[in-house]
DNA sequence: AGTCGGTCTGTGACGTGGTCACGCGCGCGG
DNA sequence: CCGCGCGCGTGACCACGTCACAGACCGACT
């Protein structure tokens, strides 16, 4: 089975067929996929890796939007397809990445024929909606603190985080002296240990309940 | 000439008469069209006045999502009708509100026969998620002082704001007494002069260049 | 006219967050 | 061994958010 049936459940095979036999593209860990002001060339599936969108602001500061995982699209080109707008963000690979750039024409013509196809990209459109809403709730009301402590949820399945306190600051929108301190903090409180690019949890129930208080 | 003709060009003029056979719904000036948790029952349009979509934080301080005005949808039901997602936001009338509401069914019919109303609605969501994203750069990267000029641009076509140091304080997502010794340092170097809920605006250029400040 | 309650606004104090300007230590290549 | 870059710590300072009040103003009611 092909990448297509199994990401979009619903499509009819010979619709598939035709997804399954566009080029797979391979990108390096780093590679940008689009920065912000260029026009998209098509509708680009993730098949296996990860890119992850972010902003940057006039001071150099960063925030990560969100992320695209394995089956999911990267709505900032369905957006540019349909409203003609430029990106805003900036998409970077953050491991080897393989997508399938499906080209304008058989896009729209996939939202003209197939119910599914316009199905998943709405729930995808509709669920960066969400996400989206719910980043700025959190940058507009909520500490940093709390902010910092779900990026270190986030990031450490496995009880370690391999990131710099530059690299966590970009992801939460704040400022690398301003992490520097909160993790000193928390250090002192033992929710966490730092070394150079590392933070240990020492305990997530705690950081848990941190991300989630306001 | 129905509304339906009017915007959405390009419409088939049998589906334009269905939509324009549509009942129209009157709100009142105040109306809560829809609030945090709910699910959409349709997919409405905007026929006259005006809706406001906002997020309130758990402290009680708000930010005002984006503004529905005549022509318009209201993505946030586009997005409940495909994506399943509960609304997150608030939407409130600010003016008395005319709105005509899609059933679901009719929607989908629509959605997969007309590629005017796909591309209408797809614009409209693009249109929204870079509304968004521009909102959660102002938010994350510029000053108090920026927003604040930039929302009193906004309003004061006229030259002059009607509205309360609070309510300006929701519209931007900051606190009432920062917006009120905002206004007060703006005042003493002359861009604005304030009274019991109204805002002068007696420098728009030296505003605007505020606004468009880092 | 007086007064009463609600709303709008000013003010001081305090903690958090962002910025700037450093200095310090570690690791790596020359 | 010596730079050099990078990650990190630190202190000072300003912008913002929050709390607790105090006036100031307004309409309504006696």
């Amino acid at each position: 089975m092909g990448w297509a049936a199994a990401s979009l459940p619903g499509l009819a095979p010979e619709e598939a067929a035709r997804l399954d036999a566009l080029p797979v593209t391979t990108l390096p860990r780093g590679a940008r996929v689009f920065g912000p002001g260029e026009a998209p060339q098509g509708f680009a599936m993730v098949l296996s890796g990860r890119i992850e969108v972010s902003l940057t602001g006039p001071s150099g500061r960063e925030i990560l939007l969100y992320a695209v995982e394995p089956g999911q699209s990267c709505i900032q080109t369905t957006l540019g397809l349909l409203g003609d707008e430029p990106y805003s963000g900036e998409a970077l690979c953050v491991s080897d990445t393989r997508i399938v750039v499906i080209p304008a024409t058989l896009f729209h013509a996939l939202m003209a024929r197939s119910e599914a196809f316009r199905g998943f990209v709405f729930r995808a459109l509709a669920s960066r909606m969400n996400d989206m809403t719910a980043l700025l709730e959190r940058v507009a009301f909520t500490r940093v603190e709390a902010r910092l402590a779900a990026a270190l949820l986030d990031l450490g399945r496995s009880g370690a985080v391999e990131a710099t306190h530059a690299e966590l600051a970009a992801r939460i929108g704040s400022a690398r002296e301003v992490v520097s301190r909160r993790l000193e903090a928390m250090a002192k409180r033992g929710l966490v240990a730092t070394d150079r690019g590392r933070v240990e949890l020492r305990d997530p129930p705690a950081l848990k309940r941190l991300a989630e208080a306001q």
